[in-house]
DNA sequence: ACCTGAACACCGTTCAAGT
DNA sequence: ACCTGAACACCGTTCAAGT
């Protein structure tokens, strides 16, 4: 992330605000509206002055998410006592992560910004890491396990955040369930027996299956 | 996706558009200068005409993008023959829609509007359902299945192509760099470990090997 | 040093009118 | 039925000037 301006023996004009104050606006904005209420604009009557005044605290609009996501993660992802069993270890720190995400659905625009999440997350990094090679992977092999571990997290997030957006906005036919509607069950037999249960399928919440079996898949296959 | 306009008996004035006009000036665009050059006033005067004339063929911007995407889908994804061994068909299938993301990286503005890719690719979530079917899961174990496997696949995608499109923008430090440079090895040792590999591990491709990994547990662990 | 006003170069979309 | 022009209600950001 990048520093806060280094203070100076201020030889100028006293700030009027501060990159806390704009991050805290942004966060009231976004927690509120979505990430889509948040405009360089908005944001500047949110903290009583000018757009061009953020210009002089924030390099631009991507920084500041970055910056809103690092905030947002140093709130939410505290340490917590993990399971000293290495497995389960790398499934709950995968989790606490999962949730972090899932309580705050705005993430998804800046989630694409960067491939770090933040540095509040890496102590759940390392216990991934770590519990990976407690398990017998070598450190490459952890690593990569790490990134798998991410891709399929991330994947729900996205995924998740937007059904439910479509959701919200009402968009009835949702045009797959007019296509699984009229499936050809000699084509696609498979889909076409699950076609009333999918969405009550897709509803449900596998995060944690999904992710067992990832793991499981990481330890066991070498 | 919504049906082309019913056609009828031509009481009015003849089209001077077409829908596949509009979707293939989109297509050019979008292949030569991203999807962020995508947008309506330009499409408009691609086809030579005006913004206006564009929403008397599709909704809106997002129908659009849908309908791109279908295309493409349509276009690149081909039935080709699969292994036999459902395990490996699995992941055949899985790689194959993979492939097609990766081949199209303005996908991610998509892929988050809409949970099912495109009718095109359904033959190839039937060919994954029907092998975990074949290895013995019940068909909502296999529903699920396929789900972690499509988390995993589209997570994959937005971490691979924002890494690379900020490569591409050339934000030299990078922030991760930073912050792994100057890791401390008491707090975080294993990423302190791997810390000057870790640009190197992240940026191998090793999607295969997490979906063998996801398979392998899908199919093991129960 | 910090802030402001005005302006630039855009967006997606609506509305009323034309053919 | 299909298209157009003008307008609405916005964006992020730059630039030159003020205090």
């Amino acid at each position: 992330m990048p520093q806060p301006s280094a203070p100076r023996r201020n030889p100028g004009r006293p700030p009027r605000i501060s990159r806390e104050e704009i991050i805290e606006a942004a966060r009231r904005i976004v927690t509120e509206g979505g990430v889509g209420r948040l405009t360089m604009r908005r944001l500047a009557t949110e903290v009583g002055s000018t757009p061009m005044a953020l210009y002089h605290h924030v390099r631009d609009k991507e920084e500041l998410l970055v910056l809103l996501l690092d905030d947002y993660a140093a709130r939410t992802l505290r340490r917590s006592e993990l399971p000293a069993h290495p497995r389960e270890r790398i499934v709950a720190a995968a989790t606490a992560i999962h949730e972090a995400l899932v309580a705050c659905p705005w993430i998804v625009e800046v989630l694409t910004a960067d491939d770090l999440m933040s540095t509040s997350a890496l102590w759940f990094v390392e216990q991934i890491v770590d519990g990976l090679v407690a398990c017998g992977l070598s450190l490459d092999r952890a690593v990569h396990g790490y990134r798998s571990i991410w891709y399929y997290t991330a994947g729900e997030i996205v995924v998740r955040t937007t059904a439910a957006r479509r959701r919200a906005d009402g968009d009835p036919p949702t045009y797959r369930e007019q296509v699984f509607a009229d499936l050809d069950s000699n084509e696609l037999p498979r889909l076409a027996q699950a076609a009333d249960r999918w969405g009550a399928l897709t509803a449900e919440d596998t995060y944690q299956d999904g992710l067992r079996a990832l793991v499981d898949g990481l330890l066991v296959s070498r």
